[in-house]
DNA sequence: ATGCGCATCATTGTATACATATCGGCGGCC
DNA sequence: GGCCGCCGATATGTATACAATGATGCGCAT
């Protein structure tokens, strides 16, 4: 059905192959699915069949599992061998080791962040963290995720080291992850005004205090966890026969 | 032609698709081009042929692909829209970013290493930090750079933390592109006694000057490389006329 | 002789077809 | 009546065929 709007549209080009890019489309698409997965549209566990996403996006499998491998890589999805694709579920201590990491890096980049940060980046993230709040009021809490996670990145990003931006840019994703598994619905761990007050210290240079206020603002997030290991699926028969 | 003899290979196996598992087979294929590339046995620039290396490892393009991919995000190799795989060649900026994420991450490491390391993974070092100074003495400069990848990686593991770990693989990999381009020959700034060094200071506990040994020997590492953009194909023409 | 344009070729990008393994239900057997 | 095993369906893994694009080399014109 969609099937024949998606062929329509590639045909409608006129030209098929043509195009500046089918790359283009394939980094789109990434995104999309990259997007859903962040906003909590797409639950943790949840399956991702590539027929149905090939049929969705209007390409064949070869590109759709393209663009799963590259998640797989992202660890935003898990591949199971003959099993197929689903969104990654976090153990307990992947978001243990996930925290520990953004704590290391993220605090670390907040030196060199308040040297580098201009009068446009504030502008910015300072907007950023507007429509954060914002979304917020709103209730659209997955907008608000996806806004929270993107200024770290775009924090990180201020550093100039692409490396490890790239770096704190996986984290937050998988953070977004974390927090829909053991987060506690209706509240993220995120307090509104945390990212204003951390623009400030930026803003008057101190990395100092910005480093160690990421600090409080990081174990803070983490500490609303509720990690318990959920245990469901058949847990038992193993644990008991074990020895 | 090789066809044949790859079928002759499969089938050697007497059971067609039989397989514990061809996903094996796949980070086996991985491995030996990761290796291949970090032993500098493949230079960067070089070009990758899907074809070419279908035929060499007796699989179909498909497979390489996936491989190539998985390849190209952890930045070893290249992937140019259509023209197909090459190995990476960092630049300078790249260089520098790497090193500034491994002083971060590697250093900030050891205090928890230092804290959690065991006997046996001393032991396990050593010898690591044994086979290198032996590869080194013997003129193996291939298998001392991977050695030297490797202990760095294996050191990270001790942490605990699974995801900086990666990240740190990750990084060694990278920083042995960057001294096949910028390194100079027949020196590989890694002093020999470096590590074992290093592994006396995390024997006796003393994860702050065990930090402290580890950013000097990267700083070491670093300023021994010769980065001076290279500037050989078709630079001149852009820069006389960049204005 | 040199520079431009065209045709061919080599190589990647995409889709599809086929093989294979797992999951679910059903029937037979104990 | 319940459990084991088989069989069909579904979805993934792999290979191959076809299409499109950029590179290379040749020929022609100036």
């Amino acid at each position: 059905m969609n099937q024949r709007q998606t062929v329509a549209e590639r045909g409608g080009a006129g030209r098929p192959g043509k195009n500046g890019d089918g790359a283009e489309r394939h980094e789109e698409i990434h995104r999309s699915i990259s997007d859903a997965i962040i906003e909590h549209r797409l639950r943790p566990g949840a399956r991702l069949r590539e027929d149905a996403l090939a049929e969705v996006f209007g390409i064949s499998r070869t590109g759709i599992r393209k663009i799963l491998q590259r998640l797989a890589l992202e660890q935003l999805v898990t591949l199971t061998p003959r099993r197929g694709a689903s969104v990654t579920r976090p153990t307990a201590d992947e978001a243990k080791d996930v925290f520990d990491a953004r704590q290391m890096v993220e605090c670390g980049l907040m030196p060199e962040v308040a040297r580098r940060i201009t009068d446009d980046d504030l502008r910015e993230l300072r907007d950023m963290a507007r429509r954060e709040r914002q979304a917020l009021k709103s209730g659209e809490q997955s907008t608000a995720i996806r806004l929270s996670a993107d200024f770290h990145a775009r924090l990180a990003r201020i550093s100039g080291n692409a490396t490890l931006a790239d770096f704190v840019e996986r984290l937050c994703s998988r953070s977004s992850l974390i927090l829909a598994v053991y987060g506690n619905p209706g509240h993220l761990g995120c307090e509104s005004h945390d990212h204003d007050d951390l623009i400030g210290f930026l803003e008057a240079g101190n990395g100092e205090r910005a480093q160690a206020f990421m600090g409080r603002h990081l174990k803070a997030i983490e500490a609303s966890l509720s990690i318990v290991e959920e245990e469901v699926e058949a847990p038992d028969l193993h644990r008991i026969f074990a020895d």
